[in-house]
This record gives structure tokens, C-alpha cells and sequence, in this order.
DNA sequence: GACTTATTAAACATTGTGTTGTATATATAT
DNA sequence: ATATATATACAACACAATGTTTAATAAGTC
């Protein structure tokens, strides 16, 4: 898996680094954080951070990619039912993930958040839907795909208002929920 | 409606300011847009600026509530068929606006976009989906306001991609896609 | 025309930026 | 263990943007 061997002093400034920026990330805006701020945090010069990152976007979108693969690789280990298609207890290991995760994905999907990343969360199983559905539902590729940003980005939606305000909810009811909503949509067409 | 009078030259300011920070927004990311580069575009002082902003997310809130506020005098003014309800003709008028300010919608909803201004978006007819689902469709109200994140930002999300890619698909179609969905997932409750 | 107020220009201290050179510490490979 | 490679530390740098203040000027209002 880890074919590069990372030196370890990369690995540590970059570990301080994302530490002291998503700490920083929980009491202001990400406009309001500057470099300077965040190596004084963690302690690291700044010429340090420029050698990793170019600003505090650029780190933003690393971390945002690291988590993404993460879940990638999560879902790939694991074992469900019809891996052809978005099942419940894949939803479940999406969402005990994310519950798992929720200081980070707090922040990463909050107002210091950003649009793309967003996006690339409810890219996680889109190949999955569009091909099930236009394969056994015979819906048309076009309309799938709103369909799909529809119910995609809705469950976003719902993972943020989860995660900031019911996380106690647990990880199946919120899953049967979106299977319940999308499963009676799609059958509409 | 406009109580207070605004002098003319606050409106200039105000109207250049905002015209030139949105033509930059087209080509840049907000957090590479400096104070400096708005006001030179702007051809307005940069003390000027901090007189009626903080900053340029100051700047782009304020550009993001005159919009909200807009649109919901303009559903105010339009006479629908179930002013309780959210009916097709009511999607349609929401749509056909946003298609009107496209250009605006979308860089508030783009890359420099602001997770902000996609709830504010969503909360426009809030009230109505809420109150109509618990009364008449007897979900309870904790659930309600899950499917109703759920089919509000799903709705934004569907917006964007058609802002961006679809803009010459009819805004009756989107509309329509919009409440088959949501009608027959609710239907399920 | 008298008034009020917004904008301007200039100057200012402050802070952050991005880059550079050299020295040092740490890691890897033989 | 030693040699080699390289990531980091540190200090210094020129530069740009920030946010605020002043008095003068312009443009608005009544």
C-alpha cells in the first residue's frame, strides 16, 4: 500500500502541521488563518511550509484528499452484500466512518469549509448508482445524473446537519433513512 | 419598500465595488483577491472600502443577502395556487430567477462559492415544506427537518450543475424532476 | 446657497508573504 | 559504522497588503 517510503521528519511536520491548521480551523475562519500562525502553532518555520504546501487551501486540500482516499480504501476492504450496488450496510460504513471522523469532517464541511470537497464526498458512490440505474431501472444517463447530484448532495447535506447536530442518532437509522428517500424517488421513474 | 435614502454616491461605490469584486470572482478564487485589487478595478479608494466592508467575505456576504432578500420578495409578490404549499408553478418562478442572475449564482455557488450562502439558498421555502409536511403528511418534526436538509441542499446541488452545464434545459423541467422526486420520496412516509 | 457627508490622497506603522543562503540534523544505503 | 543525501532550521530579505488616520476636496442634500 505505502509504496514510498516517507522520510519520517516529512511525516512529522506534516503531521504538526495538519494538527495545528485543523485546531486553528475550529475557532476561525480559514481566511482569518495565516501561515505564520499556523507553524507558530506547530512550532515548524515557515520556509518549512512552503517546501509542503503553497497556502492554507493548498494544505485544506490535502487533508480533504487524504480523508477521501481513506474512505475509498475503507470501503474496498470491505465486504457488502451487492458491491454493484449502494447498499445499506455500505451506507452504514460510510456514515460510522464519518462518525469516527466527525472532528475532522466537522470542520472540513462547516463554514471553513469548501464546495469542492463537498463534491468529492458525494463522488465516493456515484459509479455505483449511475450504472445501477440506468442498467436495471432504465433510466436515461442524463436525467440519472441530476437525480444522482440530487440525492448526493443531499446526503451531505444531511451528514453536516448530523454531524453538528444529532451525531447521538445512530449510524443505521440515518442510513435508512437516505436508502428509504432515494429508493422511493428512484422508483417514481 | 426603500425607507431609508441612500445618498448617490454611497450607491456608486457600493455598485462598482460589488461589479468589479464579481468580474474578479470569475477568474480567481476569493482568497487570492485582495482589498488593494478591488479597489483599483473599482477605480475607488481603499478607505473608501473599509468604510462600507471589513473585507472581500464581507463584501461577498453582503452581495449574497441582497440576493437572498430579492428573490423572496419576489416569490412574496407572485400569486401561487397554494401560497402554503410549494407548488410547481412556485419551483418554476425560483428557477427562472436564478436562470435570470446566472451569472452571479453561478460564482456564489462555484468554487469561491460560500456553504453559507447554499443554506441560506435552501431555507427559502423552508417554512412551507415544514409546516405542510407535519400537518397533513403526519411526519414528526425531528424527521421532517432531516428530509427536508435532505431535499433542499440536494436541490442546490442540482441548481449548480444545472447553472453550469444544463442551463438550456427549461426551468419547468427542472422544476418538475424536483418535485416527482421529493413527492414520491415523502409519499413513502 | 448653506449645510452635511462621502470620498479622496497621502502617510503611517504593522504584519504577512514568499524566497534565499548557509548550517545543522536526521535519514537512508552500502 | 560510515558516507551520502536531503529535510529542516534559522536569519535575512525585499515586497506587498493591511487597516487606520489626517486634512482637503468634492458631491450630495435640504
Amino acid at each position: 500500500m505505502k509504496s514510498e517510503k516517507i522520510d519520517r521528519r516529512v511525516k512529522y511536520t506534516k503531521m504538526v502541521l495538519k494538527e495545528s491548521f485543523i485546531n486553528l480551523l475550529k475557532s476561525k475562519h480559514i481566511s482569518k488563518i495565516s501561515i505564520k500562525e499556523i507553524c507558530d502553532d506547530a512550532d515548524i518555520n515557515r520556509a518549512t511550509f512552503y517546501a509542503h504546501y503553497s497556502d492554507q487551501y493548498d494544505l485544506r486540500g490535502k487533508i480533504e484528499e487524504e480523508l477521501i482516499s481513506d474512505i475509498k480504501e475503507y470501503l474496498e476492504n470491505g465486504s457488502f452484500n451487492d458491491p454493484d450496488n449502494v447498499s445499506l450496510d455500505m451506507l452504514v460504513k460510510i456514515f460510522e466512518y464519518l462518525k469516527k471522523n466527525a472532528e475532522l469532517c466537522i470542520v472540513l464541511l462547516g463554514d471553513s469549509g469548501d464546495i469542492n470537497f463537498q463534491k468529492q464526498v458525494m463522488m465516493i458512490v456515484r459509479e455505483q448508482c449511475i450504472s445501477a440505474w440506468t442498467s436495471s431501472k432504465s433510466i436515461n444517463p442524463v436525467d440519472a445524473e441530476f437525480i444522482y447530484t440530487f440525492y448526493a448532495i443531499g446526503s451531505v447535506g444531511i451528514i453536516q446537519k448530523w454531524l453538528m447536530e444529532d451525531i447521538e442518532k445512530p449510524a443505521i437509522e440515518m442510513a435508512s433513512l437516505i436508502l428509504k428517500l432515494a429508493n422511493s424517488g428512484i422508483s417514481a421513474f
